[in-house]
DNA sequence: TTATTCCACTTGCTTTTTGCAAGCGAAGGA
DNA sequence: TCCTTCGCTTGCAAAAAGCAAGTGGAATAA
């Protein structure tokens, strides 16, 4: 039965030498629990979706009600973000008293997972508002929907 | 500047109307804040990781030591799952005292999102465990990769 | 049949994290 | 100079997570 997972053995077999000692957790290694030491909480990866899909740059921007997340909150994840190098924080150029807060190219290599959670979300949501034209976009051609968001991306840095 | 992001704007607008209210969050309709409801915490993904990946199936499995989940957390999730629909549970045939639990296909439908976790992953934890072979067959030959992995969960239901 | 073991939780308690509202200091503009 | 905006920080209450021990049902062993 498990031998049918050879494949995968590798993947299970990572797990086992780093285990999570007591009050001194070890999220590195494998690969998943590497992504829920990132992005393993309710907010991250909805402030990922922000920066990504919305064109969110500014602090303010992030704590407008739509979700609502509190200002503390936002303000770790914010540094926590920029500790794991996914994000960066400059001042703004025409603004000066602002932030402008950008995805690295480390979260832009986010794309991927955020593109195949909202593959499975507008699936299994049957009161999904994923828009159709986008979901077509992202079945027919992934790849240059991909390419479209990321060239938006560095457009928006100015 | 957000103009280039009209081909996302769909699901820009998406967010607008339904607002996490007080005490009744909505995690409906946004695409990624439905996925954050689902898994949008540390040990779900890991869960689904452990039946996906590691061929684990039994309650006492899920509680081995590698990042510890405490019993209740792992009851609370298993229970949250079998809401979703993401997993079942059934008595072994083999072993009456214990059951089995196993991924339904909303629950199969994640392996996409857990393949992409796993590509960022292993490019950017310098410490990863990743078995290079499985790396290699996630990039030159994904599909065939998902196939496998979903062919060995159907032969492991026995 | 009775006793024992295994399994899957449940309970009670402590610690940590989150949520919420108010406040605060630096920078910029009037 | 005063006032506003921005990006937090603080204090406190509520919720969630962590930990260890206990419980009750089903299977197996005597």
């Amino acid at each position: 039965m498990v031998e049918n997972l050879h494949f995968a053995s590798g993947i299970y077999s990572c797990y086992i030498p780093r285990v999570a000692t007591k009050k001194k957790a070890v999220w590195e290694g494998c690969p998943i629990r590497f992504g829920m030491g990132v992005f393993g909480d309710k907010w991250t990866l909805l402030i990922i979706r922000d920066l990504m899909f919305k064109g969110k740059r500014f602090y303010g921007e992030f704590t407008e009600p739509v979700e609502g997340i509190a200002t503390n909150i936002l303000s770790d994840r914010l540094n926590r973000l920029q500790e794991h190098e996914i994000i960066l924080k400059e001042r703004d150029q025409h603004h000066g008293a602002r932030f402008v807060y950008r995805l690295t190219d480390k979260g832009k290599d986010l794309l991927p997972v955020m593109l195949s959670i909202v593959e499975w979300s507008e699936k299994h949501d049957p009161n999904t508002e994923a828009p159709p034209e986008f979901m077509q976009k992202l079945r027919n051609d992934p790849d240059e929907l991909r390419t479209e968001i990321l060239r938006a991306l560095d457009t928006d840095k100015v």
